[in-house]
RNA sequence: GGAGGGAUGGCCGAGUGGACGAUGGCGACGGUCUUGAAAACCGUUGUGGCCGCAAGGUCACCGAGGGUUCGAAUCCCUCUCCCUCCGCCA
């Protein structure tokens, strides 16, 4: 959610945003006459409450029947006034926050202005493909030749775009995860999570992913449990309508969580492999910091997401998003993208944001930055670190040999119980 | 799933239609006293909206949302959460 009080106070500025996101900024025009109006109803309404509540105590200490009989009937026809305005209040009060929770975040002033992702510059890049003497086979023929991947089963059970994962496959996700947790635990100062797959639509809201995105999203209709389509979403809800104490930001969760998405918006899309699925793995990272410290934060957090990529020693690059690729609640965002030999494809692999107070005023998270200072807003940064099938992708295409099986990186060798090469007989 | 009991300020806890934004206690903060501290005493101690340059005024909030009433923490309805007992169960 964007500040009302920028709204009033600098509405070209907010209308700028919203052109630089291909964003309507006529929706700016209207959130300001609905805020007139609700402010003119409000005024109308308090000073009419003003005058019942005092009028009532009055009443209460009155001996007199007859004076005390008529004032009863004038208040009646002052609260059947109220009632009338009150209604008209409601109304204009419920499409102004239809209005205010339909607006993107605002970019941040550093963020480059462009129209798509084909505008989205490259800021790095790390390593080389490594050098290979064979053709190399993409994911979706490498598993299922390994036996560590199988489609037909997945769609058998669950339809397209589900698959399985088997032996040393299945191991090798479980060692990235376990792998993932404990670099960011044990070295960037994360605390990890575990919270629930299945959050209430207030969590939907409040993280940002309602209204715009809930063609997208899984949902039990019977108790409304909406499964969560990305850690995030649990994190950004873990303080809600919580008052934290200076002291204890910046906050540092990481969390492992399955993710769940309908992939309606992307139908036909990237259907092949493990890319994208109904059901993935992913490793999230979370911040609840001091508005001060966001940016600070956000490249300390892009630090953390590369220093795994650099270690499983995969070729990567690190893209900004321009203004018209920029994710609805956030203001700035790094992409950094995986080589992947065998479909040769950048891919992915992590999203790092920085959301500053977009999802602290959905979800009512603020902090006191000195003892007895008014509570003021946090900001809020999530970032994949990592999302598994990408990686297991990027893993098995450059590690890949000619033989068709696969070494396992390094790093990874002390989470994968001895298994040094995936080979058929790996996967039983 | 069945039966019952609850939800009040940072915490505990009183309050069943009118002077209650809420007695009291604890905690925290400020002060008096003291060489210093403790004790004792005095005072302060929620969040948000709107009007205002400000001082200040006003409205809302007693789990959430509706309703009754001139007036609701208090009465009615719906929902959520917590606790106890029984059943079932990884």
């Amino acid at each position: 959610m964007i500040d009302i009080g920028l709204i009033r106070e600098q509405p070209e500025v907010v209308k700028a945003g919203l052109v630089n996101r291909n964003d309507d900024p006529v929706r700016v025009d209207s959130i300001l006459e609905l805020d007139v109006q609700r402010r003119e109803l409000l005024q109308q309404v308090e000073v009419l409450r003003a005058d019942r509540n005092s009028v009532s105590k009055q009443i209460g200490r009155l001996k007199d029947q007859k004076k005390r009989e008529r004032l009863i009937a004038e208040m009646r026809q002052v609260g059947d006034r109220i009632g009338e305005l009150e209604i008209q209040l409601r109304q204009v009060e419920s499409s102004l926050d239809a209005e205010m929770l339909a607006l993107p975040a605002l970019p941040h002033l550093s963020v480059p202005i462009g129209p798509d992702e084909t505008h989205n510059p490259v800021l790095r890049e790390w390593g080389e493909p490594r050098p290979l003497d064979f053709e190399p086979t993409p994911h979706w023929d490498l598993g299922p030749e390994l036996s560590i991947l199988d489609f037909e089963r997945g769609t058998k059970l669950s339809g397209s775009r589900f698959y399985i994962l088997r032996g040393a496959g299945a191991r090798l996700q479980r060692a990235l995860i376990a792998w993932m947790l404990d670099v960011h635990t044990r070295e960037h100062g994360y605390t990890e999570i575990y919270p629930p797959f299945v959050v209430r639509e207030e969590c939907m809201w409040g993280a940002g992913e309602l209204p715009k995105f809930a063609d997208n999203i899984y949902r039990d209709v019977e108790d409304d449990l909406w499964l969560v389509p990305t850690a995030e979403v649990p994190l950004t809800n873990l303080h809600r309508d919580e008052i934290l104490d200076d002291e204890c930001l910046p906050i540092k969760y990481v969390a492992y969580t399955a993710c769940f998405r309908r992939e309606k918006m992307s139908a036909g899309r990237d259907v092949r492999g493990i890319k994208r699925g109904h059901q993935f793995d992913k490793v999230e990272m979370y911040k609840l910091t001091r508005p001060k410290a966001s940016y600070d934060e956000l490249e300390g957090m892009l630090e953390d997401a590369l220093d795994i990529c650099r270690r499983l020693d995969i070729p990567l690059r690190v893209k900004e998003l321009c203004t018209g690729d920029l994710g609805f609640h956030s203001a700035k965002t790094y992409d950094i993208e995986m080589w992947a030999a065998g479909c040769g494809e950048w891919l992915e692999v992590s999203s790092v944001s920085n959301c500053e107070t977009f999802q602290a005023r959905r979800a009512n998270i603020r902090y006191r930055p000195e003892p007895g200072a008014k509570p003021s807003f946090v900001h809020t940064l999530n970032g994949s670190g990592l999302a598994l099938p990408r990686v297991m992708i990027a893993v098995l295409e450059n590690y890949q040999r000619a033989d068709g099986c696969v070494v396992v990186p390094d790093v990874l060798r002390p989470w994968m119980g001895g298994i040094e090469v995936i080979d058929g007989r790996a996967a039983r």
